[in-house]
DNA sequence: CTACTTTTGCTAACAGTGTTAACTTTTTAA
DNA sequence: TTAAAAAGTTAACACTGTTAGCAAAAGTAG
């Protein structure tokens, strides 16, 4: 049987394009991806790009998935550092803050560039992961909260302070210093802790 | 001296094409404004448009003043409406996120698109106001913060907050219900005036 | 080994995009 | 009236995502 290994080729194809979209995205920055480009660097032309994504949308959407798995990995393995739920999440905090500009352009990708297609967000497991991470180390603060739902409550509130932090940072848009940014994160997510309980 | 009345008259085209811009962006979305459907709405050619607007970008730059422009008034209108500071804060949260769903486009211009182009932020003095008007329902604050340093980390703090729940919002990426949303801001929002003052 | 079918990859095109160069018409001023 | 300046035009350049139609290679069956 050839079938294996035209599989097996078909999924090298993919795979170079993947890689041949990295390099685009970390040296010109997601905007600069082009399917043109792609297939210049994969040493194919045009449509054979489209036999293997169904549109550029799909392959940005992939990065997107590939983002939250390292946030996901990230976090995870901050997590086991401390055993006190309050300290796991002032160092997932950190963790995430960190991710998102040791990998900007991915993070933009996630988030700058995922305002338009917003449907299709809820369908992305990693996404739900990342969810799971935080939802667990909420649970376990005490004393507990009331039912799922205020949990559920408090995890928006935690990530939207994370990415609101991320991206007012990354516009430039205040003019606090870099060294003071770890001080506004640390008082942000101090403020969040104090307050998880009424 | 005709060069008053040609000068009124190239405003009136600069004019048009900002209102044919504003009609794509709340018809079809930020993204659908093209040079050429503007130049088509205004009866003229497409290089008439640049006479006016240096490039593309310097159209929808306008819209980012424009859209901070109708935040402020509204901010500053709820100012007005209590002699507390916390108060103030917090109906400005609710002004805020009561803006950015109501001029949903606009909102995603000021930030959503900002994300690439970030070193003009600085530039737009609407932005400016903005910040100024927070800052000094900070400072109200009793007791008073320390020094300007501290007023500008919390300041940092309040924006971050609010952007992050509104653009956690609006990719509909947390499951929550919508009536819960309010509650997920007055909960951050109080955390952080809890929060304020160590 | 030939003949047929399927897969694979190609060129070329369509319908857009932002932007600019070159030319024509209109308006203004001397 | 004529020369200079302004306004507006068409046409093109260099891109973009996407797809239709065709040629070549590879696999399969007789």
């Amino acid at each position: 049987m050839a079938t294996e290994k035209r599989l097996k080729q078909k999924e090298e194809v993919r795979n170079s394009i993947l890689s041949a979209a990295r390099e685009i995205v970390l040296n010109e920055g997601w905007q600069a991806v082009s399917i043109r480009k792609i297939a210049d660097a994969i040493g194919y032309s045009l449509p054979v790009v489209y036999t293997h994504f169904e549109s550029k949308d799909a392959i940005l959407e992939e990065f997107v998935k590939l983002g939250f798995s390292m946030l996901n990995e990230s976090i995870a393995a901050t997590k086991t550092k401390s055993a006190v739920p309050e300290q796991q999440l002032r160092d997932m905090a950190i963790a995430y803050f960190e991710f998102a500009f040791a990998k900007r352009e991915y993070y933009q990708m996630m988030f700058g560039l995922g305002m338009p297609s917003c449907e299709r967000a809820k369908q992305i497991a990693e996404i739900g992961d990342f969810g799971a991470l935080v939802v667990d180390t909420i649970q376990n603060i005490h004393p507990p909260l009331n039912d799922a739902e205020q949990v559920r409550l408090k995890f928006h509130t935690f990530w939207s302070i994370l990415h609101g932090l991320t991206a007012i940072n990354m516009m430039n848009m205040t003019a606090t210093p870099s060294e003071m940014q770890q001080l506004v994160l640390q008082d942000a997510v101090q403020g969040f802790i104090k307050n998880i309980n009424n």
